[in-house]
DNA sequence: GTATGTGAAACCGTTCACAGCA
DNA sequence: TGCTGTGAACGGTTTCACATAC
């Protein structure tokens, strides 16, 4: 692995990578060139080689890169060979299809607990998962070894989630909500913000008027 | 408006500042400067004014900026004065979330039409709307002028989903299935795509092993 | 005095082009 | 020959620094 800084762009786009090598796998194809692979997934094949660099030499000049064997690195480097331990924070409809669909899309996550401060909901049992109390979060966030905490909660709530993921824990953050938060430094965080993107939308569709 | 090309990532910030300035207006805060707004933002100084400076001069030197004026302007910039008419489809958890989300997140967007092929859910009352089926998809995006198509299916119908939307004559698609779609080069897609940001999220944990 | 608006400089990421190797 | 791996060139974005205006 090369000691020079790698950017955050590439490491995202070896996700991409490693879901279209997964795709191709499933077809069977044994063997992709940097241009094939750039051609599914939208970029440069220079781009791919590049990246790849970054963390070592994963092909054969002549021929390409062996697709079972690319992906298994990538995954690697990725760091999903382990078992990644989530809990989540808010069961409502987003939170459901996030236990439905996170361990379905990507191998290697599942969620291990789910919390809520909706009497209601709590005590309800959706798959393996009992909802519990907001309360009960740093006693099984420790029980279960969770290393990653999903905010699936309000705007409004999301600060005071995000601190008792904190409080518990956690070493990662994965929030759903349309905020900053603010948290240590040296927890990581990750936005998935769909109303910037939503905006985004629109203001192309206006330049077009 | 300048008639430099406007970096996309500029315009994304926007979204960004409007949201926060938004927060700031509910406050009560009236006048705010470039390295406040950036201090609640995340962002430099400088960006903020350069990023405005693409579009026009919004400040007063030696002042700030007023919040309300502001956030108006950008949301002019943004086109998100007028109502933007959204169709979902794949009334699912996740589709449920977003039917019920996302008129309150930002105002300015309303769905008003879902679509489902799984006939259980045909026919379902979600708030205002009726669940339709996908045939019925080209007649009512026309009838109710739906603009942006919201795709909430598993990545397996995407596509599908997708080139129904493209045949019905939305002009934009926002997609929440981790798959890239093919579509014309004139229709506007922004991707969501939660499992690349989890697994950025993996790797830097990874990394502080 | 203070904060904006904006050229210029610094920085970073992408793409090119070709040496190196199967 | 064909494709990878990579230094170098390029282009775009961020940040600086200061003239400008209130």
């Amino acid at each position: 692995m090369k000691s020079v800084n790698i950017p955050a762009i590439a490491v995202k786009r070896l996700s991409l990578y490693a879901r279209n090598l997964a795709l191709l796998d499933q077809k069977g194809v044994e063997v992709v060139s940097s241009a094939g692979l750039a051609d599914i997934c939208g970029v440069n094949p220079a781009q791919i080689r590049k990246d790849l660099g970054y963390f070592g030499q994963f092909g054969i000049r002549g021929v390409g890169y062996y697709v079972k064997e690319l992906l298994f690195e990538i995954r690697k480097i990725l760091g999903l060979e382990k078992e990644w331990r989530l809990a989540l924070v808010g069961v409502g409809n987003l939170g459901s299809a996030l236990l439905g669909h996170a361990q379905l899309l990507n191998q290697g996550y599942t969620f291990v607990a789910a919390f809520e401060t909706d009497p209601k909901r709590i005590g309800m049992q959706i798959g393996d998962i009992t909802v519990a109390p907001v309360k009960a979060m740093k006693r099984l966030v420790m029980e279960k070894g969770v290393e990653i905490g999903v905010i699936a909660v309000s705007p409004r709530w999301a600060q005071q989630a995000a601190d008792k993921f904190v409080k518990a824990g956690v070493r990662g953050i994965l929030n759903f909500a349309p905020v900053q938060l603010q948290c240590p430094s040296a927890l990581h965080v990750e936005n998935v913000d769909f109303t910037r993107k939503l905006d985004m939308l629109c203001y192309r569709l206006t330049l077009n008027d």
